[in-house]
DNA sequence: TGCAATGTTCAATATTTTTTGAACAAATTG
DNA sequence: CAATTTGTTCAAAAAATATTGAACATTGCA
């Protein structure tokens, strides 16, 4: 499936791209999902998150989080793993993302993000 | 020019909202620019921001940073007064403002607000 | 090798947002 | 009262985003 895509490096991160890829419902769950408020683990595959929206639709969600500097995506095999680039974002947004993680957590009720489900690992 | 507007109350500020809001540049920089980062006033009028983009597009911005609970808008004859509303914002989602207007001051360079021009007072 | 699984990519839609300008409204001032 | 100032509202146009499904690519497996 193609090459490593690209990232941007940590000072490319601008913060109004992040904080449009938050704005996003899915792209919001997705990340708080990431983050692993739940029990989840902190590195899952596309595929975990098929209870979001479509396969094709979640591509172009990835995509965006990955242009944007939120997310690092790791090839192996023929799946995808996605992981928080918490260390970049933190030393570029210091508290951004703990606070938006934190004010998501609060309102999980309203937000109703969805449930991650775990697809078998191999 | 009409009744005072419509604000939500502050349970009803919704976390993706204000994400929205903060990640449109010029909406970004009219915030930055109430939270008062430069020398400036904490409370501002519609046409103070006159550099940052035409009257009907900034009555619009305004209309969605009102509606999103991010500002209060209070009427005095013609001129309508706006105000960050911090405490609430903070109460709601604590730490969020601060980071992004800290973010938003360490890249001042690169955002390149427009000039908040003060209309002569009365 | 051929089939299944995982995701991407592309093109077409659909939807939402932003921007503009003209017309309007309310208050103030001469 | 007429003119000016401040800013809104409306409708139209422009632009950006999101969503879908079909086709494709790569890897893993029987």
């Amino acid at each position: 499936m193609s090459r490593t895509p690209l990232h941007p490096t940590r000072e490319q991160i601008e913060l109004p791209t992040v904080l449009d890829c938050l704005s996003d419902p899915t792209r919001l769950a997705i990340v708080f999902t990431l983050a692993g408020n739940d029990q989840a683990a902190r590195e899952l595959r596309c595929g975990d998150f098929n209870a979001f929206s479509g396969k094709s639709n979640l591509a172009y969600h990835f995509a965006k989080l990955r242009e944007a500097g939120l997310i690092e995506t790791r090839i192996v095999g023929t799946t995808r793993y996605q992981r928080l680039r918490r260390q970049d974002l933190d030393a570029r947004f210091p508290g951004l993302l703990d606070a938006v993680i934190k004010s998501a957590a609060r309102d999980a009720e309203r937000l109703q993000f969805p449930r991650c489900e775990l697809v078998a690992a191999d």
